[in-house]
RNA sequence: GUGGAUGUAGCUCAGCUGGUUAGAGUAUCAGGUUGUGGCCCUGAGGGUCGUCGGUUCGAACCCGAUCAUCCACCCCA
Protein backbone atom coordinates (compact mmCIF):
# COMPACT_ATOMS: atom_id res chain seq x y z
CA UNK A 1 0.00 0.00 0.00
CA UNK A 2 2.50 2.59 0.68
CA UNK A 3 4.82 1.64 -2.54
CA UNK A 4 1.77 2.35 -4.43
CA UNK A 5 2.37 5.31 -7.03
CA UNK A 6 0.42 8.45 -6.06
CA UNK A 7 -0.46 11.40 -8.01
CA UNK A 8 2.04 13.86 -7.57
CA UNK A 9 1.79 16.58 -4.75
CA UNK A 10 -0.28 19.12 -5.55
CA UNK A 11 -1.88 17.34 -8.58
CA UNK A 12 -5.70 15.59 -8.35
CA UNK A 13 -7.33 13.19 -10.20
CA UNK A 14 -10.71 14.08 -11.55
CA UNK A 15 -13.05 11.00 -11.31
CA UNK A 16 -16.03 10.66 -13.40
CA UNK A 17 -18.66 11.58 -11.16
CA UNK A 18 -16.27 15.04 -10.64
CA UNK A 19 -15.78 14.89 -14.38
CA UNK A 20 -19.62 15.98 -14.61
CA UNK A 21 -19.09 18.76 -12.93
CA UNK A 22 -16.46 19.97 -14.82
CA UNK A 23 -18.45 19.78 -18.03
CA UNK A 24 -20.92 21.77 -16.84
CA UNK A 25 -18.80 24.60 -15.33
CA UNK A 26 -16.96 24.81 -18.91
CA UNK A 27 -20.47 24.33 -20.77
CA UNK A 28 -21.51 27.68 -18.77
CA UNK A 29 -17.93 29.24 -19.25
CA UNK A 30 -17.90 29.33 -23.01
CA UNK A 31 -21.25 30.18 -23.88
CA UNK A 32 -20.22 32.72 -21.31
CA UNK A 33 -17.43 33.68 -23.68
CA UNK A 34 -19.11 33.69 -26.96
CA UNK A 35 -21.78 35.79 -25.47
CA UNK A 36 -19.18 38.36 -25.31
CA UNK A 37 -17.57 37.52 -28.85
CA UNK A 38 -14.35 35.88 -26.93
CA UNK A 39 -13.42 33.04 -29.34
CA UNK A 40 -11.27 30.28 -27.74
CA UNK A 41 -7.18 30.12 -28.05
CA UNK A 42 -4.96 27.28 -27.46
CA UNK A 43 -1.32 27.08 -26.91
CA UNK A 44 0.94 24.70 -25.93
CA UNK A 45 1.77 23.51 -22.20
CA UNK A 46 5.22 24.04 -22.43
CA UNK A 47 7.09 27.64 -23.91
CA UNK A 48 10.66 28.78 -23.73
CA UNK A 49 11.83 29.92 -20.26
CA UNK A 50 12.65 33.40 -21.40
CA UNK A 51 8.87 34.18 -22.00
CA UNK A 52 7.80 34.62 -18.56
CA UNK A 53 11.11 36.03 -17.21
CA UNK A 54 10.12 38.63 -19.29
CA UNK A 55 6.46 38.61 -19.61
CA UNK A 56 5.70 37.46 -15.78
CA UNK A 57 9.05 39.53 -14.90
CA UNK A 58 12.20 38.08 -13.16
CA UNK A 59 11.86 39.38 -9.57
CA UNK A 60 8.28 37.63 -8.87
CA UNK A 61 7.82 35.03 -6.79
CA UNK A 62 6.11 32.81 -9.73
CA UNK A 63 9.20 32.98 -11.87
CA UNK A 64 11.69 33.31 -9.06
CA UNK A 65 10.79 30.47 -7.16
CA UNK A 66 7.58 28.58 -8.67
CA UNK A 67 8.29 27.81 -11.79
CA UNK A 68 8.80 23.92 -13.23
CA UNK A 69 11.79 24.46 -15.67
CA UNK A 70 13.81 22.05 -17.25
CA UNK A 71 16.52 21.67 -20.11
CA UNK A 72 15.29 19.60 -23.18
CA UNK A 73 17.13 17.31 -24.76
CA UNK A 74 18.38 19.92 -27.25
CA UNK A 75 20.13 21.75 -24.45
CA UNK A 76 16.85 24.49 -24.58
CA UNK A 77 15.67 26.02 -21.55
CA UNK A 78 11.65 25.10 -21.09
CA UNK A 79 9.03 25.91 -18.63
CA UNK A 80 5.60 24.59 -17.73
CA UNK A 81 3.10 27.35 -18.80
CA UNK A 82 2.62 28.86 -14.77
CA UNK A 83 0.14 31.36 -16.35
CA UNK A 84 -1.81 32.01 -19.43
CA UNK A 85 -1.29 35.65 -20.44
CA UNK A 86 2.20 35.41 -21.62
CA UNK A 87 1.47 32.63 -24.06
CA UNK A 88 -1.42 34.22 -25.46
CA UNK A 89 0.81 37.68 -25.56
CA UNK A 90 3.53 35.32 -27.58
CA UNK A 91 0.88 34.02 -29.63
CA UNK A 92 -0.56 37.05 -30.49
CA UNK A 93 2.60 38.59 -31.55
CA UNK A 94 3.86 35.27 -33.63
CA UNK A 95 1.22 35.16 -35.50
CA UNK A 96 1.08 38.72 -36.52
CA UNK A 97 -2.29 39.69 -35.16
CA UNK A 98 -1.83 42.78 -34.73
CA UNK A 99 -2.50 43.16 -37.76
CA UNK A 100 -5.87 41.44 -38.19
CA UNK A 101 -8.99 42.22 -36.64
CA UNK A 102 -8.86 44.34 -33.27
CA UNK A 103 -9.65 44.18 -30.90
CA UNK A 104 -8.56 40.77 -30.28
CA UNK A 105 -10.25 38.62 -27.81
CA UNK A 106 -10.03 35.00 -26.97
CA UNK A 107 -10.60 32.90 -23.98
CA UNK A 108 -8.56 29.38 -22.53
CA UNK A 109 -9.58 26.88 -20.42
CA UNK A 110 -6.02 25.25 -19.57
CA UNK A 111 -3.85 24.13 -16.51
CA UNK A 112 -1.17 25.87 -15.32
CA UNK A 113 1.46 24.35 -13.45
CA UNK A 114 3.53 26.30 -10.28
CA UNK A 115 5.46 24.62 -7.70
CA UNK A 116 3.66 25.48 -4.78
CA UNK A 117 2.87 24.28 -1.06
CA UNK A 118 -0.61 23.07 -1.44
CA UNK A 119 -3.32 24.06 0.54
CA UNK A 120 -6.61 24.77 0.16
CA UNK A 121 -7.51 26.11 -2.85
CA UNK A 122 -3.78 26.07 -3.92
CA UNK A 123 -2.02 23.05 -6.13
CA UNK A 124 0.61 22.37 -8.32
CA UNK A 125 -1.49 22.00 -11.62
CA UNK A 126 -4.77 24.33 -11.17
CA UNK A 127 -6.87 25.08 -14.27
CA UNK A 128 -7.92 28.29 -15.22
CA UNK A 129 -10.27 29.53 -17.33
CA UNK A 130 -8.61 32.79 -18.78
CA UNK A 131 -9.90 35.48 -21.13
CA UNK A 132 -7.66 38.44 -23.01
CA UNK A 133 -7.93 41.49 -24.97
CA UNK A 134 -5.55 43.16 -27.29
CA UNK A 135 -5.85 46.43 -29.01
CA UNK A 136 -8.39 48.43 -26.78
CA UNK A 137 -6.95 50.98 -24.37
CA UNK A 138 -10.32 52.37 -23.78
CA UNK A 139 -12.22 51.99 -20.11
CA UNK A 140 -15.20 50.00 -21.67
CA UNK A 141 -13.11 47.06 -22.83
CA UNK A 142 -12.30 47.00 -18.70
CA UNK A 143 -15.83 47.00 -17.98
CA UNK A 144 -16.59 44.47 -20.19
CA UNK A 145 -13.68 42.01 -18.88
CA UNK A 146 -15.15 42.81 -15.32
CA UNK A 147 -18.81 42.22 -16.81
CA UNK A 148 -18.06 38.35 -18.45
CA UNK A 149 -16.23 37.83 -14.99
CA UNK A 150 -19.51 38.92 -13.04
CA UNK A 151 -21.36 37.30 -15.25
CA UNK A 152 -19.98 33.70 -15.78
CA UNK A 153 -20.04 33.91 -11.73
CA UNK A 154 -23.61 34.74 -11.79
CA UNK A 155 -25.04 32.32 -14.22
CA UNK A 156 -22.89 29.55 -12.20
CA UNK A 157 -25.25 30.54 -9.28
CA UNK A 158 -21.99 32.58 -7.27
CA UNK A 159 -23.60 35.62 -6.29
CA UNK A 160 -21.39 36.56 -2.40
CA UNK A 161 -18.83 37.71 -3.92
CA UNK A 162 -16.85 40.65 -3.64
CA UNK A 163 -15.28 42.95 -6.49
CA UNK A 164 -12.48 45.15 -5.16
CA UNK A 165 -10.69 46.97 -7.99
CA UNK A 166 -8.19 49.41 -7.72
CA UNK A 167 -5.68 51.40 -10.39
CA UNK A 168 -1.89 51.26 -9.97
CA UNK A 169 -1.14 53.34 -12.47
CA UNK A 170 1.18 53.75 -15.73
CA UNK A 171 4.84 53.61 -15.59
CA UNK A 172 4.95 57.38 -15.60
CA UNK A 173 2.63 57.83 -12.04
CA UNK A 174 3.51 55.19 -10.75
CA UNK A 175 7.23 56.09 -10.16
CA UNK A 176 6.24 58.99 -8.26
CA UNK A 177 3.88 56.88 -6.38
CA UNK A 178 6.43 54.33 -5.50
CA UNK A 179 8.81 57.55 -4.07
CA UNK A 180 6.24 58.33 -1.96
CA UNK A 181 5.58 55.01 -0.76
CA UNK A 182 9.34 54.20 -0.52
CA UNK A 183 9.36 57.98 1.88
CA UNK A 184 6.80 57.01 3.85
CA UNK A 185 7.83 53.08 4.73
CA UNK A 186 11.35 54.01 5.12
CA UNK A 187 10.27 55.97 8.13
CA UNK A 188 8.93 53.37 9.64
CA UNK A 189 11.61 50.76 8.75
CA UNK A 190 12.39 49.39 12.00
CA UNK A 191 8.54 48.64 12.38
CA UNK A 192 8.36 46.63 9.68
CA UNK A 193 8.65 42.55 9.49
CA UNK A 194 11.27 41.22 7.66
CA UNK A 195 9.51 40.33 4.27
CA UNK A 196 8.79 43.29 4.25
CA UNK A 197 11.92 44.73 4.66
CA UNK A 198 13.28 42.76 1.76
CA UNK A 199 10.16 44.40 -0.38
CA UNK A 200 11.07 47.90 0.84
CA UNK A 201 13.98 47.92 -2.43
CA UNK A 202 12.52 45.34 -4.59
CA UNK A 203 8.65 46.25 -4.70
CA UNK A 204 7.34 48.26 -2.01
CA UNK A 205 3.69 48.14 -2.99
CA UNK A 206 3.90 44.46 -1.71
CA UNK A 207 3.67 45.24 1.84
CA UNK A 208 0.80 46.73 0.80
CA UNK A 209 -0.62 43.17 0.87
CA UNK A 210 1.12 41.53 4.05
CA UNK A 211 -0.87 40.07 6.51
CA UNK A 212 1.29 40.85 9.91
CA UNK A 213 -0.68 43.34 11.85
CA UNK A 214 1.98 45.54 12.29
CA UNK A 215 2.76 45.64 8.86
CA UNK A 216 -1.04 45.98 8.07
CA UNK A 217 -2.06 48.93 10.49
CA UNK A 218 1.23 50.82 8.88
CA UNK A 219 -0.20 50.01 5.46
CA UNK A 220 -3.20 51.64 6.47
CA UNK A 221 -1.79 55.45 6.94
CA UNK A 222 -0.12 54.54 3.42
CA UNK A 223 -0.27 57.14 0.88
CA UNK A 224 -2.62 55.10 -1.91
CA UNK A 225 -1.58 54.68 -5.32
CA UNK A 226 -4.93 56.22 -6.66
CA UNK A 227 -4.04 59.25 -5.21
CA UNK A 228 -0.83 59.52 -7.45
CA UNK A 229 -2.49 58.65 -10.86
CA UNK A 230 -1.66 61.13 -14.11
CA UNK A 231 -4.32 62.71 -15.49
CA UNK A 232 -4.85 60.09 -18.19
CA UNK A 233 -4.81 57.50 -15.58
CA UNK A 234 -7.36 59.34 -13.61
CA UNK A 235 -10.01 59.99 -16.11
CA UNK A 236 -9.23 56.32 -16.79
CA UNK A 237 -9.83 54.55 -13.94
CA UNK A 238 -12.75 56.75 -12.94
CA UNK A 239 -14.85 55.90 -16.46
CA UNK A 240 -13.98 52.28 -15.12
CA UNK A 241 -16.36 52.84 -12.04
CA UNK A 242 -18.65 54.62 -13.86
CA UNK A 243 -19.56 51.99 -16.47
CA UNK A 244 -19.15 49.43 -13.52
CA UNK A 245 -21.80 51.32 -11.97
CA UNK A 246 -23.83 51.68 -15.24
CA UNK A 247 -24.10 47.91 -15.11
CA UNK A 248 -24.83 47.59 -11.60
CA UNK A 249 -21.89 45.65 -10.89
CA UNK A 250 -21.20 46.46 -6.94
CA UNK A 251 -17.80 46.94 -6.54
CA UNK A 252 -15.29 48.34 -3.67
CA UNK A 253 -12.34 50.35 -4.17
CA UNK A 254 -9.23 48.52 -2.61
CA UNK A 255 -6.46 50.67 -2.37
CA UNK A 256 -4.16 47.47 -1.29
CA UNK A 257 -4.76 44.87 -4.51
CA UNK A 258 -1.32 44.35 -5.52
CA UNK A 259 -1.25 41.83 -7.94
CA UNK A 260 2.08 39.78 -7.85
CA UNK A 261 2.80 39.99 -11.93
CA UNK A 262 4.97 42.99 -12.86
CA UNK A 263 3.11 43.11 -16.14
CA UNK A 264 -0.06 44.65 -14.78
CA UNK A 265 -0.96 48.23 -15.25
CA UNK A 266 -3.95 50.57 -14.62
CA UNK A 267 -7.19 48.78 -13.74
CA UNK A 268 -5.92 45.58 -11.80
CA UNK A 269 -9.47 43.85 -10.17
CA UNK A 270 -10.31 40.29 -8.03
CA UNK A 271 -13.44 39.03 -7.08
CA UNK A 272 -13.06 37.30 -3.41
CA UNK A 273 -15.17 34.83 -1.97
CA UNK A 274 -15.13 33.86 2.03
CA UNK A 275 -16.24 30.42 1.46
CA UNK A 276 -13.28 28.46 0.84
CA UNK A 277 -10.62 29.46 3.50
CA UNK A 278 -7.58 31.40 2.75
CA UNK A 279 -7.40 31.17 -0.66
CA UNK A 280 -10.38 33.12 -1.51
CA UNK A 281 -9.43 34.79 -4.90
CA UNK A 282 -11.62 33.60 -7.23
CA UNK A 283 -10.87 35.55 -10.47
CA UNK A 284 -8.22 38.00 -10.53
CA UNK A 285 -6.90 40.33 -13.59
CA UNK A 286 -6.24 43.55 -14.74
CA UNK A 287 -4.85 45.57 -18.06
CA UNK A 288 -1.27 45.24 -19.54
CA UNK A 289 -0.57 47.94 -21.69
CA UNK A 290 3.31 47.57 -21.80
CA UNK A 291 3.41 43.51 -21.98
CA UNK A 292 3.27 43.16 -25.91
CA UNK A 293 5.75 45.35 -26.41
CA UNK A 294 8.37 44.23 -23.67
CA UNK A 295 7.99 40.72 -25.35
CA UNK A 296 9.05 42.23 -28.53
CA UNK A 297 5.67 43.10 -30.19
CA UNK A 298 4.19 46.62 -31.41
CA UNK A 299 2.87 48.96 -28.98
CA UNK A 300 -0.44 47.08 -28.20
CA UNK A 301 -3.04 47.67 -25.36
CA UNK A 302 -4.19 44.58 -23.42
CA UNK A 303 -6.14 42.90 -20.21
CA UNK A 304 -7.42 40.18 -19.39
CA UNK A 305 -8.23 37.82 -16.54
CA UNK A 306 -7.99 34.28 -14.86
CA UNK A 307 -10.15 32.45 -12.80
CA UNK A 308 -9.26 29.21 -10.75
CA UNK A 309 -11.79 25.84 -12.02
CA UNK A 310 -10.91 24.26 -8.96
CA UNK A 311 -11.93 26.98 -6.72
CA UNK A 312 -14.81 28.03 -8.70
CA UNK A 313 -15.98 24.40 -8.03
CA UNK A 314 -15.08 25.00 -3.89
CA UNK A 315 -17.19 27.96 -3.75
CA UNK A 316 -20.04 26.28 -5.67
CA UNK A 317 -19.68 22.88 -3.49
CA UNK A 318 -19.72 25.36 -0.04
CA UNK A 319 -22.85 26.98 -1.23
CA UNK A 320 -24.68 24.09 -1.97
CA UNK A 321 -25.12 24.74 -5.96
CA UNK A 322 -26.41 22.08 -7.21
CA UNK A 323 -25.47 20.67 -11.10
CA UNK A 324 -27.10 19.17 -13.51
CA UNK A 325 -27.86 15.43 -13.49
CA UNK A 326 -25.58 12.91 -16.12
CA UNK A 327 -27.79 11.49 -18.31
CA UNK A 328 -27.99 8.04 -18.03
CA UNK A 329 -28.56 5.30 -20.30
CA UNK A 330 -31.42 4.59 -22.59
CA UNK A 331 -32.03 1.30 -22.63
CA UNK A 332 -30.14 -1.72 -21.11
CA UNK A 333 -30.47 -4.67 -22.51
CA UNK A 334 -30.23 -8.41 -19.84
CA UNK A 335 -29.64 -11.84 -20.40
CA UNK A 336 -31.64 -14.69 -18.95
CA UNK A 337 -30.14 -17.51 -21.17
CA UNK A 338 -26.42 -18.34 -22.86
CA UNK A 339 -28.37 -19.05 -26.08
CA UNK A 340 -29.48 -15.10 -25.82
CA UNK A 341 -26.47 -13.99 -25.94
CA UNK A 342 -25.18 -12.83 -29.35
CA UNK A 343 -28.77 -11.42 -29.84
CA UNK A 344 -28.21 -9.26 -27.43
CA UNK A 345 -25.33 -8.10 -28.79
CA UNK A 346 -26.11 -7.91 -32.15
CA UNK A 347 -29.28 -5.34 -30.61
CA UNK A 348 -26.96 -3.22 -28.38
CA UNK A 349 -24.59 -2.51 -31.13
CA UNK A 350 -26.87 -1.56 -33.99
CA UNK A 351 -28.84 0.31 -31.26
CA UNK A 352 -25.89 2.20 -30.10
CA UNK A 353 -24.93 2.94 -34.30
CA UNK A 354 -28.26 4.15 -34.22
CA UNK A 355 -27.81 6.84 -31.90
CA UNK A 356 -29.46 5.08 -28.81
CA UNK A 357 -27.38 4.92 -25.60
CA UNK A 358 -27.65 1.30 -24.20
CA UNK A 359 -25.77 -1.41 -22.17
CA UNK A 360 -25.83 -5.01 -21.59
CA UNK A 361 -23.62 -7.06 -18.99
CA UNK A 362 -20.37 -8.29 -19.82
CA UNK A 363 -19.23 -9.49 -16.44
CA UNK A 364 -21.40 -13.05 -16.87
CA UNK A 365 -23.51 -11.63 -14.08
CA UNK A 366 -27.50 -13.47 -13.04
CA UNK A 367 -30.31 -11.47 -14.27
CA UNK A 368 -30.91 -10.14 -10.60
CA UNK A 369 -27.27 -8.46 -10.74
CA UNK A 370 -27.66 -7.45 -14.05
CA UNK A 371 -31.02 -5.63 -13.04
CA UNK A 372 -28.94 -4.16 -9.95
CA UNK A 373 -26.89 -2.97 -12.12
CA UNK A 374 -29.28 -1.09 -14.64
CA UNK A 375 -30.92 -0.04 -11.32
CA UNK A 376 -27.84 1.82 -10.12
CA UNK A 377 -26.52 3.21 -13.52
CA UNK A 378 -29.72 4.63 -13.80
CA UNK A 379 -30.81 3.20 -16.92
CA UNK A 380 -34.51 4.43 -18.49
CA UNK A 381 -35.88 1.04 -19.82
CA UNK A 382 -34.56 -2.49 -19.55
CA UNK A 383 -35.52 -5.38 -21.80
CA UNK A 384 -34.54 -9.18 -20.50
CA UNK A 385 -34.01 -11.30 -23.39
CA UNK A 386 -34.24 -15.26 -22.81
CA UNK A 387 -35.55 -18.01 -24.68
CA UNK A 388 -39.00 -16.64 -24.48
CA UNK A 389 -38.23 -13.90 -26.09
CA UNK A 390 -36.38 -15.67 -28.61
CA UNK A 391 -39.34 -17.87 -29.41
CA UNK A 392 -41.58 -15.54 -29.14
CA UNK A 393 -40.00 -12.82 -31.51
CA UNK A 394 -40.81 -10.22 -28.99
CA UNK A 395 -39.71 -8.44 -25.74
CA UNK A 396 -41.05 -6.08 -23.21
CA UNK A 397 -39.25 -2.33 -22.43
CA UNK A 398 -39.82 -2.10 -18.77
CA UNK A 399 -39.77 1.81 -17.50
CA UNK A 400 -37.42 1.68 -14.57
CA UNK A 401 -38.92 4.76 -12.85
CA UNK A 402 -42.74 2.98 -13.44
CA UNK A 403 -42.47 -0.51 -13.45
CA UNK A 404 -44.74 0.23 -17.08
CA UNK A 405 -44.00 -2.33 -19.84
CA UNK A 406 -44.05 -1.47 -23.23
CA UNK A 407 -44.56 -4.50 -25.65
CA UNK A 408 -42.43 -4.57 -28.86
CA UNK A 409 -40.63 -6.20 -31.67
CA UNK A 410 -37.25 -8.32 -31.10
CA UNK A 411 -35.16 -6.01 -33.46
CA UNK A 412 -33.45 -2.47 -33.23
CA UNK A 413 -35.77 -0.75 -35.52
CA UNK A 414 -39.22 -1.78 -33.39
CA UNK A 415 -37.14 -1.02 -30.25
CA UNK A 416 -36.16 2.34 -31.30
CA UNK A 417 -39.37 3.12 -32.39
CA UNK A 418 -41.08 2.32 -29.36
CA UNK A 419 -37.94 4.56 -27.35
CA UNK A 420 -39.72 7.79 -28.61
C1' G B 1 10.90 27.75 2.32
C1' U B 2 8.41 28.25 7.73
C1' G B 3 4.70 26.52 11.25
C1' G B 4 0.48 23.37 13.15
C1' A B 5 -2.68 18.93 12.77
C1' U B 6 -3.45 14.03 11.04
C1' G B 7 -2.11 9.02 9.01
C1' U B 8 -6.43 1.65 11.00
C1' A B 9 -10.44 -2.15 4.99
C1' G B 10 -12.49 1.40 -1.68
C1' C B 11 -15.13 5.38 1.67
C1' U B 12 -16.50 7.30 6.94
C1' C B 13 -14.63 5.82 11.45
C1' A B 14 -14.20 2.61 16.43
C1' G B 15 -10.20 0.15 18.90
C1' C B 16 -10.76 1.15 26.88
C1' U B 17 -4.57 2.82 31.01
C1' G B 18 0.18 -1.65 25.23
C1' G B 19 -1.94 -8.24 26.12
C1' U B 20 -3.31 -13.76 22.37
C1' U B 21 -6.74 -15.00 15.28
C1' A B 22 -7.82 -5.92 14.39
C1' G B 23 -13.82 -4.28 14.40
C1' A B 24 -18.47 -1.47 12.71
C1' G B 25 -21.23 1.17 9.09
C1' U B 26 -21.11 1.78 3.97
C1' A B 27 -19.51 0.14 -0.79
C1' U B 28 -18.34 -4.46 -3.71
C1' C B 29 -19.59 -9.69 -4.92
C1' A B 30 -22.78 -14.03 -4.03
C1' G B 31 -27.27 -16.22 -2.09
C1' G B 32 -32.58 -15.71 0.04
C1' U B 33 -38.04 -20.33 -5.62
C1' U B 34 -36.29 -22.37 -11.17
C1' G B 35 -36.06 -15.40 -15.71
C1' U B 36 -36.63 -9.19 -13.47
C1' G B 37 -34.06 -3.54 -9.84
C1' G B 38 -35.01 -0.11 -5.63
C1' C B 39 -36.57 -2.30 0.95
C1' C B 40 -35.18 -6.39 4.11
C1' C B 41 -32.19 -10.91 5.64
C1' U B 42 -27.72 -14.15 5.22
C1' G B 43 -22.85 -14.93 3.70
C1' A B 44 -18.08 -13.85 1.26
C1' G B 45 -13.83 -11.20 -0.34
C1' G B 46 -10.98 -6.95 1.22
C1' G B 47 -6.17 -4.29 6.10
C1' U B 48 1.72 -6.87 7.06
C1' C B 49 -2.97 -0.71 11.50
C1' G B 50 1.73 5.01 6.01
C1' U B 51 7.07 3.32 6.24
C1' C B 52 11.66 2.18 8.85
C1' G B 53 13.95 1.74 13.48
C1' G B 54 13.73 1.71 19.00
C1' U B 55 11.58 0.57 24.07
C1' U B 56 9.02 -3.97 25.98
C1' C B 57 8.01 -10.79 27.54
C1' G B 58 4.43 -8.48 24.15
C1' A B 59 2.66 -2.35 20.25
C1' A B 60 -2.37 -0.20 15.91
C1' C B 61 -1.59 1.97 20.83
C1' C B 62 4.85 4.52 23.89
C1' C B 63 9.63 7.00 21.61
C1' G B 64 12.51 8.58 17.19
C1' A B 65 13.10 9.25 12.10
C1' U B 66 11.00 9.40 7.42
C1' C B 67 7.12 9.83 3.83
C1' A B 68 2.23 11.40 2.70
C1' U B 69 -2.22 14.20 3.36
C1' C B 70 -4.70 18.47 5.34
C1' C B 71 -4.62 23.59 7.26
C1' A B 72 -2.09 28.36 7.93
C1' C B 73 2.13 31.84 6.59
C1' C B 74 4.39 33.43 1.97
C1' C B 75 2.35 33.96 -2.95
C1' C B 76 -1.58 33.50 -6.18
C1' A B 77 -6.28 31.30 -9.53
Amino acid sequence: MAVTIQAPKGTHDVLPAEAVKWQYIEKVLRGCAADFGFREIRFPTIEHTELFQRGVGDTTDVVQKEMYTFEDKGGRSITLRPEGTASVARSFIEHGLAGGTLPFKCFYIAPNFRYEKPQAGRLREHHQFGVEVFGSKSPVQDAEVIGLADTFLSRLGIHNIRVHINSIGCPVCRREYHAALKEYLSERKDELCGTCLSRLEKNPMRILDCKSDICKAIAAGAPHCVDYLCDECRVHFNAVQSYLTAMGIDFEIDPNIVRGLDYYTKTVFEFVSENIGAQGTVCGGGRYDGLVRELGGPDMPGLGFGSGIERLMMVMDSLGIPFPEEEPVKLFIACADAAADETVQVLVHTLRKAGIACERDTAARSLKAQMKYADKTGARYVAVIGGNELSEGHIELKNMSTGDKISCGLNADDIAAALN
